[in-house]
RNA sequence: GCUCGAGUGGUGGAAUUGGUAGACACGCAAGACUUAAAAUCUUGUGUCCAUUAGGACGUAUGGGUUCAAGUCCCAUCUCGAGUACCA
């Protein structure tokens, strides 16, 4: 009987689905394990190979720890409010709650393509997850929980002494009895008020002064908008200046927005880092992102032309002064001048008459120059003096201040202090406006650079002499707040999180506005996202929402009512918020969800969450780790501050998939350039008419062979594709004669074309000595031999149909030539290891079936792995490919030896007559017995070692060499076999219960023991010493393995091919290790 | 630039604590079965020298520690990720 994968695995889904054999208990007596993966977006286009990589690992763990008694909570769900949807939408018209349902659950597009469905491709890899426990952010009656979140969060504030999250209460009580001077919050700059100025004020400027305290909270801020994309984005949305989606550009502009207090976490987001089990570069990361520098802030009075130092105290008014962060306050007598950021507030101020027209020309400069310019420019250094000094607060001197876009106004007070000696960037500025540079550090040399170690003596620093830079820093901070002119400080790089997204398809806040004072609605239900017409945002600019007909609040009826467009709305009935929520607000805690997702009085029940506690594997991919996981991370520790959750992390332990590569193909083609020019030595005759040549890649190669490279490749395989040696030069020739006669083709061509009227000259030229590529989809290949014919017919390649290929064996080919058809001679792509994705035209999904394409001939849209191998096959070999962390190339060419593997496995069991199911039922004994129980214990060991520390790819090897093993022994013994599926189960799952149930089991093999191995039977007899001579193995001997050291050193030393080895001499040294090795040394 | 990670056959990778480098698989080659193909099975396969026996070299490069180094230490190179005038 044949191993019948389709069908085995069609049946075993189904018996999963209908006995919910994966339904984790909420009561159990079990320990609890909870196997979470990440979150996926249901976009269109489907799963890829890569998506399920994550999923695969995840779920083998999972099924591991169920094998090994544990009650397991595997959940999966959907993310599903987000931008492709809307984007669709806006396209087409079609509601993005439709197109999201069909990507989820499957059905066709507008367009009538068919979209899979990512919960049928899910089902197809047989993964064990709790169906019942699915989410989906979209979904109301999950996201009414989210907007409870958020009213929570709106509720509170952060308590610096009590150093958590507070409900707002306790700080209006205070506010009443005593103002705010004593409250020790994070919040934004506010001045002091007393009790009586609090209760004096109205209701509106008693909710503006909450606002500044909220960890919620609305505000004026500068944010990172998109005008492509038509909202705003977080920082961890946008790569390299552009949007992350897209690739659009973004600009600072000042809006008002939600923003989410996240620095009130930094600290703790930081230092609960060091309990997770997570690697230390994803922790760097979050590190890296959060930014801490602990350091002092100073004051610099400034003296301007305005004022005199012996007036600085006295004067009326208070002169200005500088405020500067600085980490390094033990170098605070080596400023020499202080750099303010262009845009700082202060410089119109203190500017000299003289110099007011040089700074507002480099004001100007700076502002001219965009965000990314500014990074790419880093070595010019540019800066203009304001005329003004500052007086150093410790020495009295007199300080330049200067401008100079290297200080960012968005960084600390966007003054620097600078100390040329200790910073390059402050010396190269020094050397640069020729600026006095001190040296405070003892017996280091900074004539040719910085010193910017920390390990220097401080030294022409008054009171800090002789100090090293710690306990000198600690009295300068000391010194620095005796005196009053400064304090320490600790700073975060990171910035509050903006939290409104001026779209459509995200959660609506629970919001309504009175004037601009934002109030929550008075109300348990969920605020449902209306219907609009139309999903872009209203003509007067406002976002989507502000297209909802229903869309205002009932203060009194607490409900949604209708306001119909210009008209006052009555007494009581309120606009409500027109932004969204971002992506990052409904993932931020679908893990707790998934804990108790029907419940609808609570985000999740104590008793639930007290049970099931936090992730204990985590397992997704890195790109998320500055947005997502640092945003649940927060949450987290909000909900735990709050009493609503038992614990402050979410995700204890975290493994990060590698991203599958796709293999791009590539065609190559010689660049092209024209040479007709007018009078003006303008080129002026479009390019695109004059086709472009491609040249098969393995002729390329040749082709773009210097002679003296050729040493470097094997002269078997020059001459296999040329005959001699010699001939490849004059190929090269060929080639470029080619070239020549198509460029003369052209040009002739183009001068009866077009009607000269002037004098023209004439070159159409193909550079032979540079070549560019274009890439083409990976599914018109077979192995690297592209069909040309096939590939043209696709809208998107039809440029080709103009090409001219040449082909692997040098003749040319052309669509348009008369002499029709090829020569028979493949064409060769080029191949590129790139990120998998659609435009790269490199996807390999896992399910899809085979197509039928016009002409009725039967396509591989993409590898229907599942469909080809099975399941199984699919999950093996996605493991097999190496270790999950790494990045690695889809390559489908290994998959036949993981597919031979499983039918190896069902060979085992149909040993019968005409390979009927047949196993041996009598118990193990003897010697063959011996070396299978050895065989099968020694795998269990492996497998179980590997699992556990979460080393995915080596286990398959050992069940293949288990195979191989029984397979040679020609084992078919029922309690060896047994064991082996329980222990292949969370691999193979399928394949697993179908033999287990044919061993005559009733009961799912998803809650079998996972066996113990037996130190027993791994004993060996004999071990196999391998003998060196000084570190070089010569040869192998058999010894006991029960034997002594000495014993063993006999032996060896009586050996024959020893004493050959030794020829003659007395060896220095003898080391041996037992059941290890034996070396010699000579 | 800085921080982190990685470099092992033609390919993916294994070697967990310093102890036989290249397990397992792909690919390739030869053979068996077959009218033929597919499938399957057998054998070989790091490189170089040698008919064989055997030998030399070999884990990015150069050095070091050690009886013994892919593994530890120092320096260099290359690639990848993060970050970018962060004071």
């Amino acid at each position: 009987m044949q191993y019948q994968y389709n069908e085995i695995e069609k049946n075993w889904q189904k018996y999963w689905a209908e006995n919910k054999t994966f339904a984790a208990e909420d009561n159990s007596v079990k320990p609890k394990f909870y196997v979470l993966d990440m979150f996926p977006y249901p976009s269109g286009a489907g799963l890829h190979v890569g998506h399920p990589l994550g999923y695969i690992a995840s779920d083998v763990y999972a099924r591991y720890k169920r094998l090994c008694g544990f009650n397991v909570l595997h959940p999966m769900g959907y993310d599903s409010f987000g931008l492709p949807a809307e984007q669709y939408a806006i396209q087409t018209g079609q509601h993005p709650a439709i197109t999201t349902k069909t990507n989820i659950e499957g059905g066709t597009d507008k367009d009538g393509n068919v979209i899979p469905g990512y919960r049928k491709q899910l089902d197809k890899i047989g993964f064990s997850f709790d169906w019942d426990r699915e989410v989906r952010t979209s979904d109301p009656n999950y996201y009414k929980w989210t907007q409870w979140i958020f009213k929570q969060l709106f509720n509170s504030w952060y308590n610096k002494d009590a150093d958590k999250a507070e409900k707002i209460e306790t700080l209006i009580e205070q506010f009443k009895t005593e103002g705010n001077s004593k409250v020790n919050a994070v919040a934004d700059d506010v001045a002091v008020f007393s009790a009586a100025d609090w209760n004096s004020w109205s209701e509106e400027e008693q909710q503006k002064m909450l606002l500044n305290y909220r960890i919620a909270y609305l505000s004026d801020t500068w944010v990172n908008w998109c005008p492509a994309l038509g909202t705003v984005l977080a920082n961890d949305e946008i790569k390299d200046g552009v949007s992350e989606r897209g690739g659009h550009p973004v600009e600072q502009k000042l809006m008002r927005q939600w923003s989410m207090r996240i620095t009130a976490y930094a600290e703790r987001l930081l230092s609960g880092l060091d309990g997770l089990d997570w690697t230390d570069s994803i922790k760097d990361i979050q590190r890296n992102w959060i930014g801490k520098s602990v350091g002092a802030s100073v004051e610099f009075k400034v003296q301007s032309s305005k004022f005199k130092v012996e007036e600085l105290e006295t004067s009326n008014p208070k002169p200005e002064t500088i405020e500067v962060f600085t980490t390094r306050p033990d170098t605070i007598f080596g400023v020499s001048f202080m750099v303010l950021a262009p845009e700082h507030e202060l410089v119109a101020k203190i500017t000299t008459d003289a110099q007011k027209e040089k700074i507002a020309a480099y004001q100007k400069a700076a502002s001219l120059k965009s965000e990314r310019d500014r990074m790419s420019d880093v070595k010019t250094i540019s800066g203009e003096f304001t005329g003004a000094y500052a007086i150093h607060p410790f020495t009295g001197d007199k300080v330049p201040v200067w401008i100079g876009d290297y200080v960012l106004a968005s960084y600390g007070t966007g003054a620097v202090m600078a100390v040329p000696c200790g910073d390059q960037r402050d010396w190269d500025f020094a050397k640069h406006f020729n600026i006095e540079i001190k040296n405070i550090f003892k017996d280091k040399d900074i004539s040719e650079a910085a010193y910017a170690e920390k390990d220097a003596v401080i030294a022409n620093s008054d009171f800090l002499n002789d100090l090293p830079v710690k306990k000198a820093s600690k009295l300068a901070i000391y010194e620095i707040e005796k005196r009053g002119f400064g304090k320490g400080k600790t700073q975060y790089k990171l910035r509050d999180a903006v939290f409104s997204r001026q779209r459509y398809w995200g959660e609506p806040f629970p919001v309504y506005y009175k004037g601009d004072v934002p109030y929550l609605v008075n109300s348990d239900e969920v605020i449902k996202l209306p219907e609009v017409e139309k999903y872009l945002p209203t003509e007067d600019g406002r976002p989507p929402l502000g297209n909802a007909k229903n869309w205002h609040w009932d203060e009194n009826n607490n409900k949604i009512v209708s306001v119909p467009v210009g008209q006052e709305p009555p007494l009581g009935v309120w606009g409500l918020e027109l932004n969204t929520m971002p992506g990052w607000a409904g993932s931020s805690w679908y893990f707790l969800r998934y804990m108790d997702p029907k419940n609808d009085n609570e985000f999740v029940a104590k008793e639930k969450v007290d049970y099931w506690k936090n992730v204990d594997l985590y397992i997704g991919g890195a790109e998320h780790v500055t947005g997502h996981l640092l945003y649940s991370r927060f949450w987290t520790k909000f909900l735990y501050d709050l009493g609503y959750i038992p614990f402050e992390e979410p995700f204890q332990k975290m493994i990060n998939q590698g991203m599958i590569q796709g293999n791009s193909a590539l065609v190559y083609n010689f660049k092209k350039w024209t040479g007709l020019v007018d009078d003006d030595k303008r080129p002026c005759f479009p390019l695109e008419n004059f086709p472009d040549v491609y040249i098969s890649k393995n002729v390329l190669d040749l082709f773009n062979r210097k002679e003296k490279d050729l040493t470097r490749i094997s002269k078997e395989k020059i001459d296999e594709a040329f005959n001699y040696n010699e001939e490849v030069r004059k190929y090269r020739i060929k080639i470029i004669n080619q070239l020549r006669e198509i460029e003369k083709r052209y040009t002739k061509k183009y001068k009866e074309d077009i009607e000269i009227s002037k004098e023209f000259l004439v070159q159409c030229s193909y550079d032979e000595n540079f070549i560019t590529s274009k890439k083409i989809d990976i599914n018109y290949l077979d192995g690297d031999n592209l069909d040309i014919e096939r590939v043209s017919k696709d809208s998107r390649f039809s440029f080709l149909k103009e090409g001219i290929f040449i082909l692997e064996d040098g003749s040319l080919f052309e669509f348009n030539s008369s002499l029709s058809g090829r020569s028979g001679g493949a064409f060769i792509v080029g191949r590129e290891v790139d990120k998998m994705s659609k435009s790269k035209y490199n996807v390999v999904t896992p399910t899809s079936t085979y197509e039928l394409d016009k002409d009725g001939n039967k396509i591989q849209t993409s590898e229907g792995l599942v469909e080809k191998y099975g399941a199984d096959t699919l999950r093996c070999y996605e493991m097999f490919l190496g270790p999950l962390e790494q990045h690695k190339p889809w390559d489908t060419q290994g998959i036949t030896g993981v597919n031979g593997f499983l039918k190896k496995l069902w060979r085992l069991f149909h040993t019968g007559e005409n390979e009927s199911f047949y196993v041996d039922t009598t118990p193990p004994s003897g010697e063959k017995e011996g070396a299978e129980l050895k065989s099968l214990h020694k795998t269990i060991k492996k497998v179980k070692e590997d699992i556990e520390r979460f080393s995915f790819n080596t286990p398959v090897s050992t069940f293949m060499i288990c195979v191989n093993e029984l397979t040679a022994l020609k084992c078919n013994k029922k309690a060896i076999l047994q064991d082996l599926l329980i222990i292949l189960s969370p691999y193979a799952p399928h394949i697993a219960e179908e033999l287990w149930a044919k061993l005559g089991n009733t009961e799912s093999i998803t809650y079998a023991v996972f066996p113990k191995h037996n130190e027993e039977y791994l004993v060996e007899s004999n071990h196999k010493y391998p003998v060196s001579f000084n570190g070089k193995m010569r040869f192998m001997l058999e010894l006991p393995a029960n034997m002594s050291k000495d014993d063993v050193e006999a032996a060896v030393m009586a050996n024959e091919q020893t004493v050959k080895y030794l020829a003659g001499q007395t060896p220095k040294k003898v080391i041996v290790v037992p059941k290890k090795i034996v070396n010699f040394v000579v």
